[in-house]
DNA sequence: CTAAAGCCTCACATTGACGTGAGAGTCAAC
DNA sequence: GTTGACTCTCACGTCAATGTGAGGCTTTAG
């Protein structure tokens, strides 16, 4: 498919897509003309990217990463401890992430749930 | 306490002390020298300000979160039912947030916890 | 064959929360 | 009263993931 239909299937604007393929998330295929062509499993990989993103890592990291998950569960971590480490650092910091956004949300909560107004109640 | 030792007490450098200020997120007094003074709550101030900036809040929402906040547990929210609404959608992302964390983090689980190594493991 | 879509490559703009000097005044200690 | 640490106000720099044209091919529908 060209980049307009993957777009559309995956939510991501044309011009990320650009964006992951020259930070090497992507390969497609090209037309003598030049057009991006992708393949189905194009579909799979950018929603991945699109939640790794989301939790805050970087393209670079996650580079390192999707080959990894390429084949949609092999994995090759095993065989370099450097990359598994990273990991770890990744998966410790996207925990506390979520710690803190768990604080964040009582805050909020102690404002939406507790409504003490003192005003006057 | 000058704008140092909050720093210090904090771990928020000065240069974001006094960006929380230009946001109005702080309002230290100040000396005629022109040194900022602050408060004991201001030290509570900023770690919810920083709780609430890593959980992804702007510092236009944390402005209008904080004063209700102000007294440690004054709510006054009950009177103002849009900031109510909007502390109801940034609650909504805030969990959306934590759902798309869990989901990468199953992702790099996938990868740690599992490493199925392949090519002659 | 032609027009409308769609795609291409630059390349500068944007947003947010700061970093990083520059140049200058101020406070604490000796 | 002078050094040295601290603070002040600009104001431009940064980083990451896009947005946004500009200018120009290519493909598709009719």
């Amino acid at each position: 498919m060209k980049i307009g239909e993957l777009s559309r299937r995956t939510g991501a604007s044309i011009r990320a897509l650009r964006y992951y393929e020259e930070q090497g998330l992507l390969a497609p295929t090209r037309l003598p003309s030049g057009y991006r062509i992708y393949d189905e499993r194009s579909v799979a990989t950018v929603h991945r990217i699109r939640v790794l993103l989301s939790a805050g890592l970087g393209t670079s990291a996650i580079a390192e990463i999707l080959p990894n998950v390429y084949d949609d569960s092999v994995v090759l971590t095993g065989r370099c401890p450097e990359l598994h480490e990273g990991l770890a650092v990744e998966r410790a910091r996207i925990t506390k992430q979520i710690e803190d956004l768990e604080a964040a949300r009582d805050i909020l909560d102690s404002l939406i749930g507790r409504p003490l107004v003192i005003t006057g109640g």
